[in-house]
DNA sequence: ACAGAGTAGCGAAGTAATTCGCTTGTGCAA
DNA sequence: TTGCACAAGCGAATTACTTCGCTACTCTGT
């Protein structure tokens, strides 16, 4: 009769995470710096931060040294998959094309974005059309 | 000593707004059947969650019908506008060519998907080249 | 060995989000 | 008009998320 735990990290564990993305391995003290330039909170919270995402399974830790020192159990890639991929379910019905073009169309890119991007896709139709060879070959086989 | 509220419409609030987008107005007995397909939560709680969401500015009301009607108080663009800002933000440092890149890997697109988001980025590079010209004939005019 | 400084853990408090039971109100049909 | 069925509102319960205060522990330097 409640609310289900997310799924996804919640703000402030994100915060942490991508800390421990960039710096790898670090401190509680570490991890609080960096939090505390944006947010002014307690080290006592940062270490609860730390203890509870240790539970849930998102960092792991090296208990060996002293002090302890924390790294994030998921990589960056990852968690950006899986927030997307959520985000495109929910926001977008599925289609992951509708939220590109809304993205392109709102946020700024610069020309080099763009053509980066143009590049990424004529590399992935040139794989799309070698598959579809692959796939007419085999049939030919067949 | 506690939480913020969420700057963006949580799970359930957007399950509602999905609905609402979809179907314009609405009854809250019209919102309850399309959420209990997924959950199946008492009618209660979806008024409930109509009236915090009221509150909050999330919904408008139309009180003169019977039973009233509930909208969106928001579009659909300008909410995925926002989540998506945010995600940027959160996830991506602000780099929203990032995002594309990521997602345009790592989810599937059809041939005619990218095809599609060519066509946009060619527009946009366009748009960008004649705001260029634009510039230095400033330029040349000052 | 001892004191001072920083580290780790515990439990509790406070807010947000979700859920529902129960009461009250409204419109329609007999 | 009376009763039935559904609509709307209220307050409370439950869980997740954040935040701390306080206690106990571990090093390090003297």
């Amino acid at each position: 009769m409640a609310r289900p735990a997310s799924t996804q990290p919640t703000e402030v564990e994100l915060r942490i995470l991508r800390k421990l993305w960039e710096s790898g391995p670090s401190t509680a003290r570490e991890v609080h710096n960096a939090l505390n330039e944006d947010k002014g909170t307690n080290y006592s919270t940062t270490v609860k931060m730390l203890a509870v995402m240790f539970e849930k399974g998102l960092v792991e830790r090296d208990e060996s040294a002293f002090p302890m020192t924390f790294t994030a159990a998921t990589g960056q890639e990852e968690t950006r998959r899986n927030v997307m991929s959520e985000v495109i379910q929910k926001l977008y019905d599925g289609s992951a094309k509708s939220l590109v073009l809304q993205v392109l169309s709102s946020q700024e890119a610069s020309k080099a974005d763009l053509d980066e991007i143009r590049q990424l896709i004529e590399q992935l139709d040139g794989q799309k059309a070698a598959a579809s060879r692959k796939r007419a070959a085999k049939r030919r086989g067949t």
